[in-house]
DNA sequence: CTTTTTTGTGCAACGTCGTTGCGAATAGGG
DNA sequence: CCCTATTCGCAACGACGTTGCACAAAAAAG
């Protein structure tokens, strides 16, 4: 009896989609950052999908090409490092649409995607045009809050 | 004719107001942030007050004593590098009150304070405290928009 | 299934930004 | 003017992210 052929997961799918190959370390890298509802920082992914999976030169490169591709997004922080997070499904190569709000928790340092949250407009001095708008607050998130 | 002390200028009022020691270092830094109306990397600010006025350590220490003492404020990004703006006068060692909007130009890379336009409030999920909040627009600056 | 071509991967080496430790210099109060 | 706390500069270091090139794997062609 031949194996009836799985339906593609989730994760194929979406790298169909945006016209990538299909590799391990995409897979893992994928995997790592979509189930999350954070941003992640290349040495965080590293760490998530284990030190062995890739090295950090592939690692970035993916990271980018995700990217240009509109698999992911940068995510504003006032560190460092450069945060990502999994895009929603409509964003492309051409155009992104996530505008929701971030969160930056002081206490346990995740940057989280608030997608419930929309990022209010606001009105422009004349003579500029903004195509990207990003929210980002700080504080204390709701399981870093102090009991009481 | 002994000379007349002259007044205290604009520097030296801020560096006493948050009891900070006058030297020359701190007094080229405050100057070259203090002026525009954008946020400054490290390295762009060791090239405004010319690269041998002073070496990179003592100036990533003066812009972290800045920032803990209220002078400056980061400006967060979607780089890897940390940038600097100057606070509102009234912004302390305890408390900034820098609610204006960011606006980066994809076309010439400055980092606007828009002191003008303020940041609108959102509605958090429960649970959420926030008390710092960054509204950051990507697009092309006034200066930089296509003729027509 | 095999071959060809295209694309991604890993290694080595490198560049930049930002940081620590410590002795020398300097600001500011007596 | 002198003393002391603070700051500066040097040396060395560490983390993040990047480039160039040879090899390997994925998709396409036969």
């Amino acid at each position: 009896m031949p194996p009836l052929p799985s339906p593609p997961d989730r994760i194929t799918q979406t790298l169909v989609r945006h016209g990538l190959r299909q590799t391990p370390v995409r897979r893992a890298v994928l995997a790592a950052v979509a189930g999350k509802g954070y941003a992640l920082s290349g040495p965080e992914i590293e760490r998530e999908i284990g030190p062995g999976t890739t090295d950090r030169i592939t690692l970035y490169r993916t990271l980018k090409s995700f990217e240009q591709h509109g698999l992911l997004h940068r995510v504003p922080d006032d560190t460092d490092v450069l945060r990502y997070a999994a895009c929603s499904i409509e964003c492309s190569a051409e155009a992104h649409f996530d505008n929701h709000v971030h969160f930056r928790c002081g206490t346990c340092t995740h940057t989280y995607c608030l997608s419930q949250v929309a990022v209010p407009a606001v009105a422009l001095p004349g003579g500029f045009r903004a195509d990207r708008r990003h929210y980002l607050l700080s504080g204390t998130c709701q399981l870093c809050q102090p009991a009481g």
